[in-house]
This record gives C-alpha cells, structure tokens and sequence, in this order.
DNA sequence: CCAAAACGTTAACAAAAGATAAGAAATTAA
DNA sequence: TTAATTTCTTATCTTTTGTTAACGTTTTGG
C-alpha cells in the first residue's frame, strides 16, 4: 500500500526508536512514509496466529503484547514486547512460513506496521535500498544480542537468579504484566515464582 | 589484511557454505577474498575468551568448537559448532565490547577468518557493499531463527524433550561432543542427562 | 452492580533435579 | 606402555520444582 495517514505524533516515536539503529535524512524518509501502515489492537486480540504466516513487523508506538505457545492445552508465555520495541513472530516474518505461536495486546496497542512487501521493496528501492539493508542487518543483529544474552541466563543462571537480574533490567514489569506470564517467561511455573519471591522477600 | 594464501579447497567449501545465503559474482568473489584469513586452532585452544573483544567471525572449514562460560569456578558449555558453520562470540563482534565467555576448539579447526575490521570495510565497499550487507543481513536473520527456537524449547519443553528432540535435529552429538557438554547445552548436570538415557533407554 | 473469571498465595504430596562421592571405563599424556 | 586424567554411571541424600487443590482477592464483563 503506498500511502499513509498516520499521525504525526506516531511517526516522530517511530522515526526516534529507528535513530537507535540508522538515520535517515528527508528524502529518504518521505520514500519510507508510504511503505508504512498503522493499526490498532484491542486487548487480547491478536497480533499473530499459530499456522499462520505472520506478515508484518510491527514497532510498538503504545501498549504491550505477549508471545505465547500453546503446549497440551495450556498457553505458556514465552516474550512481552513494551512500548518502543520491535515486535513480530520472526521466524514466520524472515522464512515466510507458518508460526509456531501467538502474539497477542495485553492492552490495547498501536503499531506501526511494515509488510514484507514492502518491507521487500525498500531493501531493494534503487534510492536507499543499500541503507535499508543496513538497517535490517543492525535489527537483525541488535536481536542476535539479545537472545544471546537470554539464552546463556538460561544455560547458567538459576529460576531465582533469573528473577533477581529480571528486575534489574525490567524492573517495571512486575507491575505491567500477570505474575503468572512472568513465570514462563522464567522458565518456571507460577507457584514456583510465588515461592522464589516469599524465599527472597523481593517482591518489587 | 590485503592478501590470502587459503587453499582452494577452504575456499570452495567456504563459498558453497555463503550459497545459502547470498550468491558472488566473479568479480566480487575477487574482491570478497583478500578480505579473509586462514587460521589453524589446535584442540583446546581459544578462538576467543573472556573480557577480550573477539574481532573475527570464523567460518568452520573442518572441526569444532564450544562455547562455554565460567560459573563459580565451573564450566558450563552452551553451544557447540561444526564444520560449515560461522563461529563467534557474537555480541562481542558485534557490539566490540569484551565478551562474556570462552570459545575452544574441541577438536584441531580450520577456519576462514573475517575481522571486523575487514568486514566493516566490504560492507561499505562501492563495489558490493550493497550486496555484503544483504549478506550479513540474511546470517543475523538466520542466527536470530535458531535462537528463537533455541529460547522457545526452554520455555515449553521438558529436559528429557529437549534431549530427544535434539538426537533428532543433531544425531551425531553424541558421538562428537562428551556427554557432560550435552548435559549444559540442555540446561541440566551431567548426572541428570545420564538418568534421562537411562529412563528412556534412547542412548543414540 | 453483581456474577463469573482470573489471579496470587499457600499447603501437601510427588517427581525431578542438584550435590556429592565412589567406582569402572575410556582417553590422554608422558 | 603405564600412570594420570577425564568421563560416564550409579547410589544416596537434599533441595528444588511440579502438580493439584483450596482459599481469598482482584479484575472483568455483562
């Protein structure tokens, strides 16, 4: 879709949260403005379905949302995205394949959207396709990082040491998301997580 | 370093590893090759350790490595890669701060060598530096797919699902890598893993 | 505003995993 | 080859975690 009426106010979060990674100067911008698309979600509604290809790459403007998996019936929260992150089912967005999970709003979400269409045509735009490979490449690996960093907690940390440095780095997520989302995303059951927080007294 | 001396065959397995990625052109191929270095690392040697920055991305032409961190004194193995595979203490490359573990050969390894330095200067080359940043876009792509399902098996699966599932996705490990390293990879002891062999019998 | 659903804590019990140590087998190095 | 080291298994004991269920509280939706 080449056009586009998002709010302004939308667009300068957006085009902060990119300087993290790559600046782009007017032109480039006003080539990049029509390639995007805005949406809202409702509570509970989902960003992306299970056997579904997820489509679109979203940057969370406002609101959160959480990954799940379903296993044996039961919903087992693996990820939250917040406000200012990228948010996708990434293997079902880069393989084009089918998901094995679900991306739903914990609350209410506005998102600006990137197909990968359009997404697809930018990389290859003849004015700054090279900058937009960048760009991908420095996403790509800014989330190398992180998933570095989570799966090596997993490989030598402890549940209750998991918890402690959680709090360091999010300390704010005790209050936005349901303890017992929490606890998967520990790798823990909810009662566990309960009993870790009354053994250490750190509740915050 | 402008100038290589690798052997033909380091190279053709080197570029038939890249074809799942990217395809090079002669005259780019010409250009990609001064750009890398051959390096032999003895079994238990360190491509890279801790609190140093690890300036190579290798790509594996024969041999194997882990990775491992140091836990109170303990080492504890998260990874392991084999031939035709990039090694890296990423975050590290990619970030140029010190990195948080050990990566050793567990066997003799032969590798093709990319600095970042040399790197940083294909991906900004008039030649093809459009395409190499393509290149490193879809291996950060691919990267993030493996840790994503890496991540995705702590969260949902038992150990003794994550062990099966791994003989199937990799049924040499066994053969190629001591058990005790195994046991870290799936996140438990070596003692623990044992049991699972025993309880399920599956000991291929 | 009320009824239903979701949430967090706690308890009791079962299952799994960690810690430690001993011993046998395999590998390595001198 | 031999001695030392590493590796894997097994056993015992302890700790942690999982499971299930009950209870009170909070949140949600009509």
């Amino acid at each position: 879709m080449i056009s586009s009426n998002i709010s302004n106010e939308a667009l300068d979060i957006f085009r902060k949260g990119l300087a993290h990674f790559i600046t782009f100067n007017e032109a480039e911008w006003t080539e990049f403005i029509p390639h995007l698309n805005y949406k809202v979600i409702k509570k509970r509604d989902h960003f992306s379905i299970k056997d579904k290809v997820c489509n679109d790459i979203g940057f969370i403007v406002n609101g959160s949302v959480r990954y799940y998996h379903v296993k044996d019936g039961t919903e087992i929260t693996g990820y939250f995205s917040f406000e200012n992150e990228f948010v996708s089912s990434y293997k079902s967005f880069l393989t084009q394949q089918p998901g094995t999970g679900y991306i739903q709003a914990l609350e209410q979400t506005g998102l600006i959207l990137i197909s990968r269409k359009n997404m697809d045509m930018m990389l290859s735009h003849p004015l700054f396709g090279y900058k937009m490979e960048r760009f991908g490449r420095l996403v790509a690996e800014h989330y190398i990082c992180c998933y570095e960093d989570r799966i090596t907690s997993f490989i030598t940390e402890t549940p209750e040491e998991r918890y402690l440095k959680m709090l360091e780095t999010t300390p704010e997520i005790m209050q936005r998301v349901p303890q017992h989302y929490v606890a998967n995303f520990l790798g823990i059951t909810p009662v566990s997580l309960s009993r870790i927080r009354k053994r250490t007294l750190i509740y915050a």
